[in-house]
DNA sequence: AGCACGCCGACT
DNA sequence: GTCGGCGTGCTC
């Protein structure tokens, strides 16, 4: 009988040690006595120190629902515990199904058959699929091509020559891309090996899909981000599609970045990651700067591809053309953009108008001159709270608004406030005869609910879409000839120093839908004409946009340039909640003097954008450091200083994707 | 997280 | 008199 470490499945920051038989291993799940009842854990592997105050308890017997994980998962495992500080234990609860293994039927498979495609990948596309299967350890990749390009051709290519060498292979998309028709499109070209994940499955179809993949019977796993904790067998390839997307980062409880993790598990596993994007993220851009990540570029789009003019409406200069001839066009339409809708409808083609209103946060902006209150410290915009107060939610820097704009001293600074219903109400009066379809998580919660919209456009049963971020991704429809950004300010705005790229990112994949039939158009409106996200997109220029950014980021010592952690204090009481996390904000910094902690530095704590949400009072508190040593110390410090605190929720997002 | 223990308020 | 509120503490 041995001593074995087991990560058992509880939020506690620790493993627990129990006699076991001698033949165990690494990887085990097992039925434990845990407290006053049973639960499951995972065999770590052995303690080699008995502790005579501790009374052992012993294993009861091997969980036979849960198959062994292998030693680079466990590995990897333990480095997410460390990275995210979060329990082990949980983290590996993760890596099993939601139900126990069913009977003998086989599965019922979720796709009718289809008849398999050959494509022939030309020769840029060929010779990345050969140099990224060069080597036989862990290597990365990122795969930067336009719409177009065939990006997904060099995915399946690889698949394809690894499913012969007996490998099997993961890829991730965002939970809004893995739609029916990208599973199709993989499966008529691989075959009955493929099988998907996403949150939409039901528990006995998600058990069933993870069975396939983990007993070997399924090849090729598509799913959004929790498919990467999936057991994979001889796992030779991950895919991170899209990889700059900011559904990979998980903001509940357990706050990880698939795609960062899926690189420590390509690393774990010995295997080669591809990192797939139109338009990198800023981190990943580096990385393959700093050669860490091999770039690959996809130059050439297929040749019957049109990529549509891009178009940018200074609303300014349209204010005042407005007032001259006394338009009757509602506040926030052009008369380009009606005219362009107009043209577009009479001529029977598709037009969507895309409003980017994510978050309740509200700016401010000039109505004569686009002017934006920014915080001095910060180079973000300040966010209005009640009717005049204006404040940083990055280090609580506030000021007043004042009723004349402090820029050009003629206009009235207003917060603004468009959303899709407004506009789909005035294109009614606009349009009477045209069919109109909303599109936001208001309208469209349920895959089914999109997937009717996707067939409704196909049918072209409607003329004019009008939606949030939604229809950015995947509107792919031969008859949508015009794209219309109704104010692309409000990306261009949000309190949060990813804004621009992410803005970058939108304006660039909605200016990047190239038609195969029509030539599209896009057109934008905006009172920033001139902000670099725009210009940078409505030429495509990737490039251009990333160096300059990266000089901002780097001059703010923001991401990429230092590493960024948030502690989120929450309570239901909001004045010892800031008293504590002012607590927990003095302790660090007197730490980081005692301990001469040069790199790092700590910002607030300020309250949460939305201070209150369901009852909770939120407070943050900001750690930036080049170090990730001592970044990881101060977290380290937070978790014991608050161990024993119940009134207070306190977690930890390391690598927060938004600070929201 | 669970699940116990433990000490205070209104009820079959 | 008890049933049950959730504060506190522990789990090899």
């Amino acid at each position: 009988m041995n001593l074995w470490k087991i990560a058992v499945d509880a939020p506690l920051h620790q493993t627990f040690s129990y006699i076991g038989p001698a033949d165990l291993t690494a990887g085990t799940s097992v039925k434990i006595p845990f407290g006053k009842r049973i639960s499951t854990g995972v065999v770590m592997g052995d303690d080699p120190k008995r502790d005579t105050e501790i009374d052992y308890k012993s294993i009861i017997e091997t969980d036979v629902d849960r198959p062994q994980l292998s030693p680079p998962l466990l590995e990897w495992a333990e480095w997410m515990s460390k990275y995210y500080h979060y329990p082990v234990g949980e983290i590996l609860s993760l890596f099993f199904p939601p139900l126990k293994r069913k009977g003998r039927n086989p599965p019922r498979d979720l796709f009718e058959k289809l008849s398999q495609q050959v494509v022939v990948l030309n020769s840029e596309q060929q010779k990345i699929s050969n140099a990224i299967l060069q080597s036989h350890d862990f290597s990365s990749h990122l795969l930067w091509g336009v719409t177009g390009s065939g990006k997904t051709e060099v995915y399946i290519d690889l698949i394809r020559k690894l499913i012969d060498q007996n490998k099997n292979a993961l890829v991730l998309v965002p939970e809004i891309a893995l739609t029916p028709q990208l599973v199709t499109r993989f499966r008529k070209r691989l075959g009955e090996v493929v099988a998907v994940l996403h949150s939409h499955l039901t528990d006995r179809e998600r058990t069933d899909q993870w069975w396939s993949v983990a007993n070997g019977e399924k090849k090729v796993l598509i799913g959004a981000r929790s498919a990467l904790f999936c057991p994979i067998p001889n796992l030779g390839l991950i895919v991170i599609d899209e990889e700059h997307d900011g559904s990979y980062k998980q903001e509940e409880t357990f706050k990880y970045n698939a795609r960062d993790a899926a690189v420590m598990r390509a690393f774990y596993e010995k295997i080669p990651i591809v990192l797939g994007s139109a338009t990198p993220s800023l981190e990943t851009w580096k990385n393959a700067e700093e050669g860490k990540y091999q770039m690959h570029v996809l130059k050439s789009r297929a040749s019957d591809m049109i990529l549509p003019s891009v178009e940018i409406v200074d609303l300014t200069e349209e204010k005042t053309k407005k007032k001259e001839d006394a338009s009757t066009l509602p506040f926030w339409l052009s008369h380009k953009l009606f005219e362009a809708l107009e043209e577009n409808y009479k001529k029977g083609f598709q037009s969507a108008l895309f409003i980017n209103r994510r978050g309740v946060a509200q700016t401010v902006l000039c109505d004569s001159c686009g002017y934006i209150y920014t915080c001095p410290n910060c180079d973000i915009s300040l966010t209005l709270h009640g009717t005049s107060h204006l404040v940083c939610h990055y280090c609580d820097y506030s000021d007043s608004m004042s009723k004349q704009c402090p820029d050009c001293r003629e206009g009235e600074p207003k917060p603004v406030g468009i959303g899709t219903e407004r506009v789909e109400d005035d294109l009614h009066k606009l349009f009477p005869s045209a069919r109109i379809a909303r599109v936001d998580r208001d309208e469209v919660d349920s895959r089914e609910s999109m997937e009717s919209f996707v067939g409704k456009m196909e049918n072209h049963e409607i003329d004019i879409v009008v939606g949030t971020q939604m229809i950015a991704k995947g509107l792919d429809f031969p008859k949508l000839t015009l794209v219309g950004v109704v104010l692309a300010d409000v990306a261009l705005s949000v309190p949060d120093f990813r804004a621009a790229e992410r803005a970058f990112q939108l304006l660039t994949q909605v200016s990047g839908r190239a038609g195969r039939h029509y030539q599209g158009q896009v057109i934008i409106q905006t009172y920033r004409q001139d902000h670099p996200s725009l210009i940078f997109s409505q030429h495509h220029d990737v490039r251009g946009f990333v160096t300059q950014e990266l000089i901002h980021r780097k001059e703010l010592f923001y991401p990429p340039y230092s590493k960024i952690a948030c502690v989120r204090f929450s309570s239901l009481k909001q004045s010892s909640c800031h008293q504590y996390a002012l607590d927990i904000s003095h302790a660090l910094r007197s730490y980081i003097d005692q301990e001469h902690f040069e790199k790092s530095q700590i910002l607030g704590p300020t309250p949460a954008p939305l201070v209150r949400i369901r009852n909770r009072y939120r407070y943050h508190l900001l750690l930036k450091s080049s170090s990730q040593f001592e970044l990881h110390r101060l977290l380290q410090l937070v978790l014991h200083l608050s161990k024993k605190e119940r009134q207070i929720k306190v977690q930890i997002d390391v690598d927060p994707y938004t600070l929201m």
